[in-house]
RNA sequence: GGCCUCAUCGUCUAACGGUUAGGACGACAGGUUCUCAUCCUGUAAAUCGGAGUUCGAUUCUCCGUGGGGUCACCA
């Protein structure tokens, strides 16, 4: 048989990263196996709706390169449902819920339940003082079939419960192994609200069978539920897919990875200037690792090695620092031209106006002080314009301040001696300057340290070759002089 | 609290029942160097506790402890 799995999000407006976590997997698992991925949209709880969610997550999951074969896809940025087991969307199947749970109805396993909200809430702070589980007290059980005919034909307000059957269940975790929850532990869950919605207990059975899901892989915090959608496939008849929960990402504090503890979304870490394949390779190895030697792998080497049987039982937490390393690495590795139409998002106003040529520079030489491609501002702002700096700083330790004045004029005049195109090579330049101090008899220190102070404005930059190639010979005369003169003044 | 579940350096992880318990991030110390960064080398750093099975447990079993998840007309 065929392996499918699906991706089945609820539209929250963004990218969860133990969403992302999960959907690699399950994206990983299907390619491995040669299967088919569906994109399902849970959007069952209408209080949560949000508007352009479902074009915005297609957008992300692209963005991503996760995708699909079957499921809602952006045309012409319209929602477009692609395959034959749709639609795709929950809300719009509503009809197949329903009759689904009539069904259970009619053949018993299900019921009527007109208890008000206030009611359940109080029920359930009596058990709880009580120290009793909360359960439904199956009040709406006993009522007679004729006094629910009549008051669900007047219209009253209602859902319809499970009646959870006594037992125990047991199903196989292919990361865990064999778990077993006996019934009496399950309240009788509703599986159809007020408003005419499902559930998701409801919804994902239904759905998972008729759209002929085979491998369930999803985030630990649904094992408990797992019991309930058992009972419900077995009444429906339906046969078991297979199961498999992934541990969940943690907070520094290990408590579930949540919005109050920092940023949770994917957008917002690639709006940070983190790189895709960074957050994609880091959020993979978080829980899965093929050899434990190796941190850098493509997507490819990845799903290659992916197994399920593989995947740690125990919940990784989210490290910011190791992904801020890894996204340095993946800096360096890219080309100059990549790197500069990476970066070019980032730039703030200002540093719009600079040219392909001198970003392009830019990148070059300060790739290696890079993690993050926000960090280009801050990188790039005295190539753009020197910046203030004290005259204390041009002199180093172990000189003079008449010494660094006289130093730099010195390497002025040899500069100036120096034609454009040697300007044009950095290897050029620096070989020049070197030839230059050693012929002179200078110490290193004392010639390079106000020349590169003088050329960036900061104790600490790139070497003053480097500096001079990027903003070329003219700028480097100027900002030399500019120096000399703050020494003499 | 009930139920389910998990447990190797601070963090991410590796280790057919037999290893000096390995790698990476971070930290620290060196090297390269005018400075910073990069890069290279090195150091410190872990099998939660207790029983049991075994010639031998990180690994298997049980108990304890700790963490997490879940107990909605949310998914």
């Amino acid at each position: 048989m065929k392996v499918r799995t699906r991706l089945a999000p609820s539209p929250t407006g963004y990218l969860h990263l133990g969403s992302l976590h999960t959907f690699l997997y399950n994206y990983y698992f299907t390619k491995k196996n040669g299967g088919e991925m569906v994109l399902r949209v849970e959007d069952t709880d209408r209080t949560r709706y949000v508007e352009g969610a479902i074009e915005a997550l297609i957008a992300i999951l692209d963005r991503m390169g996760i995708s699909y074969d079957e499921g809602p896809m952006l045309e012409n940025g319209k929602i477009v449902q692609k395959g034959s087991h749709g639609p795709y969307i929950q809300s719009e199947r509503l009809e197949i819920y329903r009759e689904h749970a009539k069904k259970l109805i009619d053949v018993g396993h299900a019921y009527y339940c007109f208890c008000s909200k206030e009611r359940l809430s109080t029920v359930r702070e009596e058990q709880q003082k009580l120290k009793r589980p909360t359960k439904y007290d199956r009040t709406c059980l006993a009522l007679p079939k004729e006094e629910i005919e009549k008051r669900v034909m007047a219209g009253e307000s209602h859902v319809i419960r499970m009646q959870i059957p006594e037992g125990k269940t047991t199903f196989v975790d292919e990361i865990r192994g064999e778990i077993t929850i006996d019934n009496s532990e399950m309240d009788d869950q509703v599986i159809l609200k007020a408003d005419g919605f499902p559930t998701y207990h409801l919804a994902v059975v239904v759905d998972d069978f008729s759209m002929e899901i085979t491998h369930i892989i999803r985030a630990e915090e649904w094992i408990s539920s797992v019991p309930k959608h058992l009972i419900l496939y077995e009444w429906f008849g339906y046969p078991i897919p297979s199961y498999a929960h992934l541990p969940l990402i943690l907070n520094p504090d290990k408590s579930k990875l949540s919005k109050r503890q920092g940023d949770v979304s994917v957008e917002s870490y690639l709006e940070k200037g983190f790189l895709k394949e960074a957050l994609l390779n880091f959020i993979a190895i978080l829980g899965f690792n093929p050899s434990g030697d190796q941190e850098i792998y493509t997507q490819e080497e990845l799903m290659h090695a992916f197994e399920i049987k593989k995947v740690s039982k125990s919940g990784p937490i989210f490290d910011v620092n190791k992904l801020l390393w890894m996204n340095g690495q993946y800096i360096k590795a890219l080309s100059t031209k990549e790197l500069v139409s990476r970066v070019k998002p980032f730039l703030d106003g200002e540093g719009q106006t600079i040219s392909d040529e001198l970003l392009g520079r830019i990148c070059d030489v300060e790739k290696t002080r890079m993690s993050i491609l926000s960090e280009i501002n801050e990188l790039s702002s005295c190539y753009r314009k020197l910046g203030e700096y004290s005259v204390e700083s041009l002199v180093w330790k172990k000189s003079s301040r008449e010494d660094a004045h006289l130093q730099l004029s010195e390497i002025h005049t040899f500069l100036s001696s120096l034609s454009p195109e040697i300007f044009e090579k950095i290897e050029l330049l620096e070989e020049g300057i070197k030839r230059y101090i050693e012929e002179t008899g200078k110490e290193t220190g004392n010639v390079l340290w106000p020349l590169r102070v003088s050329l960036s404005g900061k104790e600490k930059s790139a070497s003053p070759f480097e500096l001079a190639w990027v903003i070329g010979r003219e700028e480097t005369l100027s900002r030399i002089l500019h120096a000399t003169a703050l020494l003499s003044a």
